[in-house]
RNA sequence: ACCGAAAUGGCGGAAUUGGUAGACGCGCUGGACUCAAAAUCCAGUGACCUUCAAAGUCGUGUGGGUUCGAGUCCCACUUUCGGUACCA
């Protein structure tokens, strides 16, 4: 009987829909367990088949818990706001709310027909202003607080007011962006602005000013990811650093405990290395290096006091404070052009391309504050002014980057460390003995470093320090569609925040988004809601992406609460997340704020555990293969030519133009090509290429003019499967043809959870096949049960047995994949065997049930099943029914396999021992050799050593 | 450039602590059924050598090393993917 998915699946859906067979309650004696989904960012072109792999694992695992026996949060919502909404509407008009609105009902649809077990009357939605109350209520706190070093936690800024006016600076153990020093006096004597603004220095969330890509043609900020060759990418338009007023968010204060507690975690090693790199610890000393002929000093921060001897020239970041005085008259011209070429080059251009060295001389020296020497003070784009100080001392006999630079420049490059006693290692490396170095000539780095730090402590020119490479976070945005800050200023420009009782502060409508000219927001142009009363305005830059996604899932354990965040009660029950899946690309942004929000409210008591993610996964991304045709540039008509014959053609001369996929012919194989139906399609599709002139193998001619056997080949590379490429693959698609149960498993059988690789949908009619051959275990030619309650074999039960264990040992370790074959390999077994118990099978059923939930709860029903059989105990192997009484070894000669070997289990070694070497396989490699030895694994192997 | 990961047949992938490389599936080849095709079922399928078979040799990105034994551990490299702070 055939097995009609699109009729059973769509029974269970609205059966399950109607049972609230996944409404989850709060109130629950069972032990909780949380597995979370990175929400999806609701985008134009829908979910892809991308997206579903950690949905549908989590889902199985929500699946698995459940029937073990624990209360199971398992919920969904999106991620709302952000950058590509905001720009849709630019383009065509449409309000981000409402096209917002719509991605994500398309994105509900999609979801339900995978069959995922979400409670939706749990879901999240960030641009909801009964989400981003929450939001801006998070804010406020932040906003309050500050970090106190001694108590190691966040504290009330309000204490700290207290403390200025009592002892002003005196014992300060607050987390700032400067020093400052003032007595209580000072204090009192300020305005209230100025106490404003030393107060701002010690907030959480607090306005600094920061350098920004900023894109007047496109009247916004750019990420460096948007800049292409010093110019936007959309449009070519030049791109400046811009110093703009920003809200920041003090992560930094954090840096040390987000390192720590890492410690605590079950993540991936390499994860938490990731996270480990990005907050970057180094510990080191602060020196200053004073101006020849000035009263300036440049502080600079170095991990290797010890080469202190090695300095020959110092470099500022072009963007350092210093730049214009110590740029001396006769060098003006060359720093200001070298300023200019600097202003077009992002971070990353930055620091990729060393091999072009540049930089230029300000005329000034500085003096090296233990050798007494003078050396020269350059600018350059290596230093970046985001790191450290924004000047580095260079030390070109022990760093790469400074000995590059100073070859560059004929700068002298001096050794102070003799590394002759360590051969092979590297410049860089803290191995051999200082020489050319005054006071710490004969030590060892290391004991170098510490006298280094000691003498300039003593000679008071600088300090020991550890430092974090980890930078505050960047909270502001020239944007419309975010969160508003509950903000308002004053007449004096002082920021006071909104009353809680006043949240949320909605975002007003807009109905012309657009960017504004000179840093302005689009929301300036709200102008009522700006100037809400006489002399006030409000805050017109919004919250970024990550201001949403930073505590969601804190928001599901009690989602329509109106009094708080969430009650204590649902917080104290639900804890934390057990499981997280999601993306590796949020490996260091959206973990680190998530973790660094958490923190900060344990500091202030409202969540009971210090991290949010117990266990974390990565999934992989399934990619896309984008096709391209080769477009020979400048040819009139335009010309387009098979991928086989560009051959030699330089790669200047040819323009690769993406095609969508539906119009590709063994689509993602080597042999991708478009026939003459493809072409036709294409310029239907892209009629600006009407008459274009195509060139194959044995044709050239425009489109209507083809023969039927034209063949063009295009080029496929593997990548992100996105709109832009066109050759996004909906699951929709895949689960109207195969079924849900289908789309689940295959996209769990592709491979590990953890790797990435490209979308095929060839192998899919292997799992459509085992679904076909499961369900047929199940039911006669007749639509009748097949199966009686007849004692079932003991092969049976051990290929049954087999599979439970190996299904649940893959549940722990999330190896969906091999779990799949497992089942595959059970039930080719079962059907050799002919089984028809029930006891054997309906337990095989319940054992799918996570994996593939309709089909099985079809056939619990089929059997008389009373409730879900998603509400059943999962089933545990019996070890008795696995013991094998013989054992297989493999026989080895000096590690070479030579022949299989079966014995009885109970064979004792030493019989093993003497009986191998009478076997006539094994004889003809032994004979006249010497045996060294014997090596015996029990229940593994054999290895005759010669 | 820096940080992290990956590389195994024609393809996706499997392989407890180092212990039978290629499970499972796709594809392909041959056969059965059929007038034929599809579907289904059965058998074979890493490469080389060999008339066939038996047997053998080689084989987990490249080059070295450790070990009785290496896909797995160590060193050096290549390529691909993700991230690098305003894409989400």
């Amino acid at each position: 009987m055939e097995y009609n998915h699109r009729e059973v699946e769509a029974r269970w859906k609205s059966k399950w829909d109607q049972d609230q067979t996944y409404k989850v309650s709060n109130d629950s004696s069972l032990p909780k367990f949380y597995v979370l989904d990175m929400f999806p960012y609701p985008s134009g072109s829908g979910l892809h088949v991308g997206h579903p792999l950690g949905y549908i694992a989590s889902d199985i695992i929500a699946r698995y818990k459940k029937m073990s026996g624990f209360n199971v949060l398992h919920p969904m919502g999106f991620d709302a706001f952000g950058l590509p909404a905001e720009q849709y509407a630019i383009q065509t008009g449409i309000h981000p709310a409402e096209s917002t609105r719509q991605n994500m009902q398309r994105y509900r649809d999609q979801l339900h027909n995978i069959g995922l077990n979400y409670d939706w009357s749990r879901e999240v939605i960030t641009c909801q202003p009964e989400y981003y109350r929450w939001t801006q209520w998070i804010f406020l706190r932040l906003f309050e607080h500050y970090y106190d070093t001694s108590a190691r936690k966040a504290l009330p800024i309000a204490r700290l007011s207290e403390h200025f006016s009592k002892r002003g600076t005196e014992g300060l153990t607050a987390h700032g962006l400067e020093e400052l020093e003032f007595s209580s006096e000072d204090w009192q004597q300020m305005s209230a602005l100025e106490q404003a603004d030393v107060l701002m220095n010690y907030r959480l969330a607090y306005r600094k000013l920061s350098y920004v890509n900023w894109c007047e043609a496109l009247g916004t900020v750019l990420a460096n990811d948007e800049i292409k060759d010093g110019v936007s990418e959309r449009g070519g338009y030049p791109v400046e650093k811009k110093p703009m007023m920003q809200w920041a968010l003090r992560i930094s204060a954090y840096s040390e405990r987000l390192l720590r507690d890492l410690d605590t975690l079950e993540w991936s090693e390499s994860l938490k290395t990731m996270q480990r790199n990005w907050i970057g610890k180094s510990t080191g000393a602060l020196i200053h290096f004073k101006v020849e002929n000035s009263n300036e000093a440049i502080e600079i921060f170095t991990t290797r006091p010890d080469t202190i001897y090695g300095v020959s020239f110092m470099v500022l970041a072009p963007e350092h404070s210093l730049v214009s005085s110590l740029t001396q008259d006769n060098q003006k011209e060359e720093v200001r052009n070298y300023l200019d070429y600097v202003a077009k080059r992002s971070d990353r251009d930055r620091q990729s391309d060393q091999k072009s060295v540049t930089g230029v001389f300000t005329g000034s020296y500085a003096i090296n504050p233990i050798k007494g020497d003078k050396i020269p003070i350059w600018i350059s784009e290596y230093v970046l002014i985001e790191y450290g100080t924004g000047a580095i001392m260079a030390v070109p006999g022990h760093d790469t980057r400074d000995q590059a630079f100073a070859r560059k420049f004929d700068l002298p490059i001096i050794q102070v460390i003799d590394q002759s006693a360590a051969p092979g290692s590297s410049i860089e490396e803290k191995k051999g003995t200082l020489i050319h170095s005054g006071i710490l000539d004969g030590l060892e780095p290391e004991q170098a470093i510490e006298q280094a730090i000691a003498e300039v402590e003593k000679r008071t020119v600088g300090k020991r320090k550890t430092q974090y490479r980890m930078r505050d976070a960047n909270f502001s945005r020239q944007r419309y569609w975010g969160e508003p800050f509950p903000v308002w200023y004053d007449q004096e420009g002082i920021c006071h925040p909104m009353k809680d009782e006043e949240l949320p502060l909605t975002l007003p409508f807009l109905q012309q988004i657009q960017g504004g000219t000179e840093g302005k927001s689009p929301l300036a142009a709200a102008e009522d809601w700006v100037y809400f009363s006489e002399g006030n305005s409000r805050e017109t830059d919004t919250m970024p992406g990550y201001a949403g996604s930073s505590w969601y899932f804190l928001r599901y354990m009690d989602p329509s609460n109106e009094k708080e965040f969430a009650s204590r009660e649902a917080l104290s029950y639900w804890q934390d997340v057990d499981l997280y899946i999601g993306g590796t690309e949020h490996a260091v942004g959206h973990l680190m704020y998530s973790r660094f929000w958490h923190k900060f409210l344990y500091d202030l008591g409202y969540v009971p555990t210090i991290e949010p993610f117990k266990r974390l996964v990565n999934q992989g991304m399934i990619q896309g293969v984008i096709d391209s045709m080769a477009l020979i540039k400048d040819s009139h008509p335009p010309e387009f030519i098979s991928e086989d014959l560009v051959g030699e053609r330089p790669s200047e001369e040819i323009a690769w133009i993406p095609v969508h996929k539906d119009f590709v012919k063994q689509y993602g194989s080597p042999d991708a090509h478009l026939d003459k139906a493809g072409i036709l399609s294409f310029i239907k599709w892209r009629p600006d290429f009407e008459h274009a002139v195509f060139t194959d193998k044995n044709q050239s001619a425009t489109a209507d003019q083809l023969s039927e056997n034209f063949c063009i080949r295009t080029r496929s590379e593997v990548g992100k499967m996105s709109k832009r490429y066109h050759n996004v693959v909906n699951p929709d698609d895949v689960v109207e043809e195969y079924g849900a149960d289908c789309f689940r498993m295959y996209e769990m059988f592709l491979g590990p959870l953890e790797d990435s690789k490209p979308w095929d949908t060839k192998g899919i009619n292997g799992v459509s096949g085992f679904l076909k051959k499961y369900h047929q275990l199940f039911y006669d030619e007749n639509k009748n049960p097949s199966l009686d309650d007849s004692a079932p074999s003991k092969e049976a039960l051990k290929a049954l047995h087999t599979c439970i264990k190996k299904v649940r040992s893959d549940l722990e370790s999330l190896s969906f994949n091999t779990s799949v074959s497992a089942f595959m390999i059970c039930v080719n077994e079962l059907r050799r065997l002919q089984c028809q118990s029930k006891e054997v099978l309906l337990t095989l059923n319940k054992l799918l049930a996570p994996f593939a939930p309709f089909i099985t709860e079809e056939i619990h029903h089929f059997y008389g099943g009373t409730g879900s059989v998603h509400h059943q105990d999962y089933p545990v192997q019996d070890e008795s029914c696995l013991i094998s009484d013989e054992i297989n070894y493999p026989v080895s000669v000096n590690g070479k396999k030579r022949y299989e070997w079966i014995v009885p289990r109970s064979t004792p070694q030493s019989e093993l021992e003497n009986s191998v070497l009478q076997l006539e396989e094994i004889k003809k490699w032994v004979e006249g050799q010497t045996i060294k030895k014997i090596i015996i694994v029990p229940g593994r192997m054999i290895n005759i050593v010669i």
